[in-house]
DNA sequence: TTGGCTGCTTGACGCAGATCAATTCCCCCC
DNA sequence: GGGGGGAATTGATCTGCGTCAAGCAGCCAA
C-alpha cells in the first residue's frame, strides 16, 4: 500500500483532512465546494484517539464546540431529576454530537466514548463566523440541526406507541442502516453499547431488552454471541418493527 | 383608548409589527437591534385569524417557511407506520413551528390550530439571506432549532422514565410556567388540546389522562371544570413531576 | 325542545413489562 | 492462569396502565 494511502486509511490518524475522509458524504453531504471544504478544515481540529470511557464533554459545561465521531462510537446521556441517567442517543462515525449545547451556551447532554474512538472538534464559533461568508454551510447546519429533531420526534413517537419487541427491533434496524451507509455489513456487527444503554435508550429495563433479543435469536431473527450481533434479518425486523421498507 | 393602542393590543390585527408585538420578548428573545428587526419585519407576513382545526402545513408538503404563533394554539402530529397520530408538541403564543422541516426541505410533521389563532408565516430561504447579515439574526435562529433538541430530549426522558401522573403534571406545570411568561395567570387557564391529544403527547390513553385529573382534583392539586382549570397548585404538582423547582 | 354525536368520565378486568432473585458468563487484572 | 466483579440471562411474581364497556355531559342542528 502506498504511504499517502495509509495516511487516508487510518482512521485515528490526526493529519487526515476533510478532503480525504470517507466520512465526508456523510459529516458533509455533499453541500460544500472542495475551497470550502479547505476553509472548513482549517478550523477543524482532530483529537488524540479517546479510550472508552471517556467524556467528550459533560452536562452543564459550557459550549464551545461540535464534535464528530470519525472513528468508534458515542453515547449522549442526561441524569433525571430523580438522579437517573437517561441515554438520549448513540452516535457512530460521521455523525455530530453536542447540537444541543447551542441554546443555552452549555451542553444539554453528556456525550462519553463507547469504544476507542477517534473525534474531530469544530469549534462552533467559527463555524458561526464561516457561515456568514458561506451560506452552503449555514444551511448544512441549519439542516444538521433540523434533522437531529427529526431524529428525536420519531424516538419521541417510539416510545410513546410502540412495544418492546418494536423497540428493539427499530434500534437494530436503524444501527444496521448506519452500517451499510459506511459501506459495513448491515447483518453482522458489534453493539459497542451495553445492555443497560439499550434498555435506557428504548424506555425498558436491561431484563426487558435481554428477553427480546433472546426471543429474536430464537425466531431466527438474529445471532447473538454477547456484544456481536450476526445473521441479522433486516427484512424480518423491519416487519416486527412496524417500519415500512 | 387610543386608537394606536388598539391596534397594538389585538392579537389578529395584520398590520402589528414586530416591533409593537408584545410577544416579540419571547420570539426574538433580544437577540436583534432594531433596525435589525426592522429587515426582519419586512419579511414578516402577517396572516388573516385561523379558524379552529386549520392546517398551517401539513407532513410531507414542502417546506417554504416558519410561523410564529401570535394567538391561539397549535399542535403539531405526524402519522406513524401503524397508521396512527401522534402529537409531537403544544405551540402558544411566541412560539416557532416548522423547524422539522429544513432538514429534509418537506415538513416532517403537520401543524393545526387548536383554537381561532393568528399566525405570522416567515419565509425561511429569506432568514437564510438575512442571516448571512446580520449574525444575530443566525445565531437566534440557531438557538431556536438547538432548543426545540433539547425539549424534545426532555420529553424523551419524560416518556422514556416518568409514570402516568408525572408525565400529566410535567404537561400542566409547563402550560402554566408559559403562561405565566405572556404575563398571564399560572394558576388558571383553559386547555386549548382535547384529551385524546394530551395522551397522545405524553404516551397515554384518554381513559389514564382523565383519571389522573380526576385524582389531581380529588387531592385538591387543581380544579376542572372541562377545559378550564383552575386553582392550579403549582409547587405540588411539580413535587408530583419530580421537578426541582 | 329533542335527538344525536362527540368528548369525557368511571368501573372492572387483563396483560406487557417491571421488579425481585438466582445463576452463569465474560473479561480484566493481579 | 486463576480469581473477582460487573454484565447478561433466565425464571417467578407483581403492578400500572391499557382495554373493554357503560354511562354522562355539552353542543349543534332541525
Amino acid at each position: 500500500m502506498h504511504p499517502a494511502d495509509a495516511q487516508k486509511a487510518c482512521p485515528h490518524n490526526p493529519a487526515v483532512s476533510c478532503n480525504n475522509c470517507r466520512l465526508s458524504a456523510i459529516c458533509l453531504p455533499l453541500a460544500l465546494e472542495s475551497d470550502e471544504i479547505v476553509k472548513l478544515d482549517n478550523i477543524v481540529q482532530r483529537g488524540r484517539p479517546l479510550k472508552k470511557s471517556h467524556h467528550i464533554f459533560r452536562e452543564g459545561d459550557a459550549f464551545t464546540s461540535v464534535f464528530a465521531v470519525r472513528s468508534g462510537a458515542v453515547k449522549t446521556y442526561s441524569i433525571t431529576d430523580a438522579g437517573e441517567e437517561q441515554v438520549t442517543g448513540f452516535y457512530f462515525p460521521g455523525e455530530i454530537v453536542g447540537l444541543d449545547g447551542i441554546g443555552q451556551n452549555r451542553y444539554a447532554s453528556s456525550a462519553v466514548s463507547l469504544e476507542v474512538s477517534a473525534i474531530c472538534e469544530i469549534p462552533f464559533a467559527q463555524i458561526e463566523d464561516l457561515s456568514g461568508q458561506l451560506p452552503n454551510l449555514q444551511r448544512h447546519f441549519f439542516k444538521l440541526l433540523s434533522s437531529e429533531i427529526v431524529d428525536d420526534q420519531r424516538h419521541i413517537t417510539l416510545l410513546s406507541k410502540n412495544t418492546a419487541d418494536e423497540r428493539v427491533a427499530s434500534l437494530l434496524v436503524s444501527i444496521s442502516a448506519r452500517q451499510a451507509r459506511r459501506q459495513l455489513s448491515a447483518s453482522a456487527f458489534r453493539l459497542p453499547m451495553p445492555r443497560a444503554d439499550i434498555a435506557s435508550f428504548l424506555g425498558l429495563t436491561v431484563e426487558t431488552v435481554s428477553r427480546v433479543l433472546s426471543r429474536f435469536a430464537k425466531q431466527q431473527l438474529l445471532t447473538i454471541d454477547n456484544k456481536d450481533i450476526s445473521q441479522l434479518d433486516v427484512e424480518g425486523l423491519k416487519a416486527v418493527a412496524n417500519v415500512q421498507s
